[in-house]
RNA sequence: GCCGAGAUAGCUCAGUUGGUAGAGCAGGGGACUGAAAAUCCCCGUGUCGACGGUUCAAUUCCGCCUCUCGGCA
């Protein structure tokens, strides 16, 4: 390694699935180096979505900074954009507090926005030009788009009319085509260990099934509830959280309280699945299989990796 | 025990007027730059319940058997 490259902060990055155990790692590693927290998850960014987002409790947290946990109630409107800005400023903190940054979660799209330092116009979105772009047709749209930006029009899929009416919508607001600037990175200024965590489908389904009758017992109902009570809708982004919307619509009679655990189980499945997607094309990263592993033999194997690199952090 | 109805993809079922079959769901693969736990794209061979018969050809017609679900006893 280039000395100059070896002087660079690292930061260690654990992406995976849900329910492979990356919080639990998170803590382990972020305990032995001197570590900070980073949660890189859409939904644990939300105040009073505990249970169903797996959040560690404060006492399990105690001692161990933690960024990017409750950062704003569930009515409010959160994006990548945001989430990048707070992330950043997080992980320089930790290097300021010569603590070991730890960015951990499964939001692909939250981690690549910091690691591969993706750029984000500085216009925000527009509520009334996406409803007015709501109006139009698919074809209407990718019209309108063809004459703008060509590239980017071809690169969005049939029916994807979310990301249709997202790119015409970056077009009018600003100079820089949505092809181009979707191209635009800044490249960070520290070396980047990732850590992947992933366990067999059939056993990681099995865990997430469990997982799921945990949430139960330990309150999920009584949480949904109480968000519910203080008015949380259903067009909220907190209410698209998995488990969140299946147990809302049983408590508003839309669906039996068996079907609505079931629905929950199925998309958890589901979106794990996407999970391993979007990781599997990541580049760098040392997986871990955790299938038949304690959490301690995995926290074991990856001590090993970031002790190697680590250098000045490790006591 | 008798009378009906059924037995086809992991599940629910459609279909073939006889030329070896197709939907939804499940499942798998992929994409992803301001909603991302979101959104979107692609992927369907299975002894057509078993055994016999008719036929050039049976999952389809006939017989018999097994099982399931109704109804009657």
């Amino acid at each position: 390694m280039a000395p100059e490259l070896a002087s660079l902060p690292l930061i260690v990055s654990i992406v995976g699935a849900t329910g492979t155990g990356k919080t639990a790692l998170a803590l382990g590693i972020a305990r032995r180096f001197e570590g900070s927290i980073i949660s890189a998850d859409s939904m644990q960014v939300y105040e009073g979505m505990d249970v169903g987002t797996a959040k560690l409790s404060l006492p399990e947290r105690l001692g161990i900074p933690h960024a990017l946990i409750d950062v704003v109630s569930p009515n409010e409107h959160f994006s990548v954009a945001q989430y990048q800005l707070l992330a950043l400023e997080a992980v320089k903190a930790a290097i300021r507090l010569q603590r070991l940054p730890i960015l951990v979660g499964g939001t692909g799209l939250y981690v690549r926005a910091v690691l591969d330092g993706y750029e984000f116009l500085p216009e925000k979105p527009d509520a009334s030009l996406r409803s007015q772009l709501r109006m139009l047709s698919e074809s209407e749209l990718r019209a309108r788009l063809r004459t703008v930006d060509p590239v980017a029009e071809r690169e969005i899929a049939s029916n994807d009319l979310r990301r249709l009416e997202r790119a015409l919508e970056m077009s009018v607001q600003s100079g820089v085509l949505p092809s181009v600037l979707k191209r635009r990175q800044h490249p960070v200024a520290w070396r980047v260990l990732r850590i992947g965590l992933r366990a067999e489908r059939a056993e990681l389904y099995k865990r997430l099934d469990r997982r799921v009758d945990t949430m139960i017992s330990a309150g999920m109902e009584e949480e949904v509830r109480r968000l519910l009570e203080d008015g949380l809708n259903s067009d909220d982004t907190a209410m698209q959280g998995i488990g969140y919307k299946e147990l809302s619509a049983w408590m508003r009679g839309e669906l039996g309280r068996d079907d609505a655990i079931e629905l929950w189980k199925k998309r958890t499945r589901n979106y794990a699945k996407r999970q391993e997607t979007w990781f599997r094309r990541e580049k760098d990263v040392h997986w871990i299989d955790v299938s038949d592993q304690t959490s301690d033999s995995v926290l074991a194997q990856a001590a090993v990796l970031v002790g190697s690199i680590a250098g000045g952090h490790s006591r």
